[in-house]
DNA sequence: TGCAAAATAGCACGACCGTTCGTTTTATTT
DNA sequence: AAATAAAACGAACGGTCGTGCTATTTTGCA
């Protein structure tokens, strides 16, 4: 077996790939636009089937299982959000700017997914008394989300942007109702107006857990309550 | 047909049923206990048969189909929701302490929820773009019960106990999104805390909106900007 | 107590579901 | 070009679903 002979590494999205990698991603492209309107649990073969223009059994075989394609789809969500929300407001400067970035580009996100819908709400609804690996898929990839935020949030706080005495995951907590509040409102009630209230609601929470008047002043924020705890 | 063979007006949860509409309001019961836990497409009539004891078609003939079922599952929802959340609150006094009793008693509905499911959260994912009097009805009874908060908060500025100058529908997107994370918080990602945070988001929301320092000049707050349109 | 009406059961239907299996077509390697 | 492996197909199975029909039972009233 000559070198030249090696089969090339699939790269990620690169164009060496088998036929059946590349349909199976064609799959998973359709599953995931399937699924953020009729929800994961919505997701049948048959119905992919034909959008895919194939049989039910091709279709199936690339996942072995339902379970499985579910699994896909919620991983490939993944990565597209951190593509998408996460991984450009890097190049924002640590600290409140880098907060605002990743606010401003999931609010973006949601916003678009007004029409479109969230498998993240959807899911965690669809599955929130169901265990199993979807299940499972489904709250890491959250939590790895969540959890990105808030440092944020304690970044922004180290380096005197916002108050230390403020518990960081309240902040979290406050942000992540507005996204929620703004998806039903938006989504469901078609409450005019949605996207506006949640960026004010934003800036409101900042302004509320800014650096208190009295300064810098290490001793004045800390003498309140020793919060932070190990992080 | 003299007056005294006029049947019984069914008042009710009376006992002057007639045992058809007793066995519905029992399935109904069943039914609402089902549809909290796997929701309202979730709810099957076969499954709904077999936790009453009775035949699918048995079942199948109170509502003449599995809409009418959801629908009658949604008005006694909102019924409940009604009972246990808005009517208590009203004997509080009117303006910032009967907000506060509404805000307590959806929290503690709320909190009961992580258990059980609220379907006024999971019924908007599910109907959030599927048209039908279904959604009709779900849409109804939230957009009732939000009016009435609302209500409670327009309430508080005008006797003086918020401030005017803050946008009443900001302040029940800001309350509603504290619930929404809460249910998301603490059914699906089990995040511990979550309860103690949401009280924390609200009373913050209250003194970020609280009266200005400068008392209650009516111009004072006037003059920021005539947000006040008909109500 | 008898009788009409209401309530429930039983059964069957068509549709869709996920999954399995054997076969056939298409890619890839030798 | 032949050989081999991968991929896609088509049909079928067992199951559940909502919904119609037709009996049968139960109920409430005269």
């Amino acid at each position: 077996m000559s070198v030249t002979s090696l089969p090339v590494k699939p790269a990620r999205e690169g164009k060496a790939m088998l036929k059946g990698q590349q349909t199976k991603a064609a799959i998973v492209d359709a599953a995931l636009g399937l699924a953020t309107q009729i929800g994961l649990e919505g997701l049948s073969i048959g119905a992919l089937a034909e959008v895919t223009q194939m049989s039910k059994s091709g279709v199936f075989a690339h996942f072995g299982s339902r379970e499985e394609l579910q699994i896909s789809v919620v991983r490939e969500y993944h990565a597209r959000f951190e593509d998408e929300v996460f991984y450009p407001a890097m190049q924002a400067e640590r600290g409140l700017p880098r907060l605002h970035a990743l606010f401003a580009n999931w609010m973006k996100r949601t916003s678009v997914e007004i029409d479109s819908g969230c498998i993240y709400i959807s899911g965690a609804v669809e599955f929130d008394d169901r265990p199993g690996p979807v299940r499972d898929a489904l709250a890491s990839s959250v939590h790895t989300w969540l959890a990105a935020m808030q440092r944020a949030v304690v970044s922004a706080q180290d380096l005197g942007h916002l108050d230390v005495a403020s518990r960081p995951e309240d902040i979290l907590f406050q942000i992540h109702g507005l996204i929620l509040a703004l998806h039903y409102e938006a989504r469901f009630l078609k409450t005019p107006g949605s996207v506006e209230r949640a960026i004010r609601g934003f800036e409101e929470i900042l302004a509320r857990h800014a650096v208190p008047a009295t300064q810098v002043s290490k001793s004045a924020s800390a003498s309140l309550k020793s919060t932070r705890k190990g992080r």
